[in-house]
DNA sequence: GTAATTTCTTGAAGTAGTTCAAGTTTTTGA
DNA sequence: TCAAAAACTTGAACTACTTCAAGAAATTAC
């Protein structure tokens, strides 16, 4: 059985079995225990995760001492912290396991190289990346325009199953307002 | 003189000088004036806006009436909705010059036919991509974060020129806090 | 140059959320 | 299996912002 990643970026570009080859020899699952971290803030970030199966976070401690989650990540997607990873400057976020996790961590230096020797995957990289990008303007298009309430309604109308899967706590400050009030919002007390 | 997206193109790789006459020859810089949209809510985004000269917003029209900027565009950014352009969606965007600018308008059938006739392109785009997530993950957190005032000083302080170059209800509005507002943070009356 | 339009200002009243503190329930891990 | 830790709930008091309405100032375009 093949690297699950190889599925991932076949959807959007084809590659040749020397290519899947070399990739295959690069790119070794790890996993990450639950609310292991994988980065802190303020170091620079230098790597590329790709979650294989679970979850994880991105998140901030915030002046009162508050965690707030700023991204999810799942099966198939990629997390890390672009701007310290491009511009090597120390990180403002924390990267986390929300469940154990196995994941594809790879280097800048490896995956730099990889791009050399595949420039195709610079495709699979600039698509992904420009998705996200679309996706994030999603998110603040929504936190501007919906209430607290609507938030949780149309999340959970969109992700029903993920709802169950974290904390309420990580949810409710990933769209912006308390764990306080988000209980209250599912008790109906609004 | 050449086509100013070169310069922004060679900062991150180099070109050939056939693949530079070939990207002379595609691209053209066209004027949007003011207040003219180059893209409307429900249309599909079929381009990819690069500014050369100019300012450009993202924004959309909420359920009151009011129009709340994303985004805003200067010189050396690209600006589009990558979600429409990608899955061939209609856009919940406007897309519309701010000041009357010059731009660099380029189709997606276009833009991958160029992309297969200098496949080092797509590095280009996704370094650009990818440091566009960055900047929104940090917008996310800042607006998490901070507070009106301290949201209003922070984007003063980073972009002092700026703040005096767009309508201050459209500042406000991409602080997310409303227009009146912003002019009780300037005269102190918070 | 001036009318028309757009943008900015101000105060008063209202509200969608936060904060705090304490108790309860659920989950985790040895 | 059970103690400890993590997560959730509740109500009361509070506050950072919004909304509205109306006038003033600045900018635009013919």
């Amino acid at each position: 059985m093949q690297n699950p990643i190889l599925n991932h970026i076949q959807k959007f570009i084809n590659l040749e079995p020397s290519e899947i080859d070399l990739l295959e020899s690069c790119l070794a699952i790890s996993q990450i225990k639950r609310k292991e971290h994988v980065l802190q803030e303020g170091q620079i970030c230098n790597t590329m995760y790709f979650i294989v199966k679970g979850c994880m976070r991105q998140y901030i401690i915030n002046s009162k001492g508050t965690e707030q989650t700023l991204q999810f990540g799942v099966e198939n997607w990629w997390i890390t912290d672009y701007l310290s990873y491009h511009n090597h400057i120390p990180s403002h976020f924390y990267i986390q396991a929300v469940e154990t996790s196995d994941v594809i961590a790879i280097e800048k230096s490896v995956l730099d190289s990889i791009l050399i020797q595949i420039p195709k995957l610079e495709k699979y990289f600039r698509i992904v990346a420009q998705k996200a990008f679309g996706a994030a303007q999603m998110r603040i298009k929504f936190l501007f325009t919906m209430s607290a309430e609507e938030r949780y309604n149309h999340f959970k109308n969109q992700q029903p199953d993920f709802v169950q899967r974290v904390p309420q706590y990580m949810l409710a400050s990933y769209l912006d307002f308390s764990a306080e009030f988000m209980s209250k919002i599912r008790a109906g007390k609004v």
